[in-house]
DNA sequence: CGGCATCCGCTAGGATACTG
DNA sequence: CAGTATCCTAGCGGATGCCG
């Protein structure tokens, strides 16, 4: 085959949706992370300061080295993450928001928030919704 | 088989990502709804003002009608959009944001302008990104 | 017109194993 | 410690066809 190398395939997987009818609606760009399992929390944890691999890992609970992975490189592909590397043994590689991603979160924290207020109100017309409906 | 009858597919299309991840870190509900396709797209347009099932099918290029129904219910299921059905013949069927709705509206497009303002910025960053990854 | 039912492909993401 | 590689599956979403 004429696979060069190895990455090709992380390569590919950091690009996941290009749906092209988002752009047609001016959404595009970083809001696909919103769409994603992990971000918002990568996002919210790495709020509080600077983390290393590990120390996400661990605030993620049940997130897999894959998908801390993946998430990571791609907010940091968006710009909004930052990735330190200490060569060192063992290696020490710390991950930080930039402007970018603080500004990123921000706005992630305002709607995040938003849906804190409205929870009740939410849940009672799901409930209201389900309840119609079965039967 | 004993499948009692019809419309017990769509209701379990209705439940999507029940990801306990997500509670555990305080997200939850309505958030879910960004994560899809199309979600945003008919939030935005429903804040022009109540539309009919077909204006809508028109105005969201490339949608089928599983998904613009599927996706219409679930804002409905969470109390952003109102159902109004016109037993006429051919029957009319209207939907409108609610309150809530239409201030979840107000926060998504408050994000939506967000990346609209970053937008050179992030593509920047991924190109930048990218560059050095390839090759 | 405004849907539902069905089949089906693709990909996000989990589990596991291995490296520098 | 901080990843990468591979395999595998659940389910999102598209295409099509039918119905009141």
């Amino acid at each position: 085959m004429s696979a060069t190398h190895t990455d090709v395939r992380l390569r590919e997987d950091l690009l996941p949706c290009g749906s092209p009818a988002h752009e047609d609606c001016g959404l595009h760009l970083s809001l696909d992370r919103l769409g994603e399992r992990w971000s918002v929390m990568a996002l919210a944890q790495l709020s509080a300061g600077p983390c290393r691999y590990r120390e996400l890992e661990r605030s993620l609970p049940g997130i897999s080295q894959r998908m801390l992975t993946l998430t990571l490189r791609r907010l940091e592909r968006d710009g909004h993450v930052l990735r330190h590397v200490e060569a060192s043994i063992p290696p020490s590689v710390t991950y930080e928001l930039s402007d970018l991603g603080r500004s990123f979160a921000t706005q992630v924290a305002r709607l995040v928030e938003w849906s804190r207020a409205r929870k009740a109100e939410i849940e009672a017309a799901q409930a209201r919704f389900d309840a119609h409906a079965d039967r």
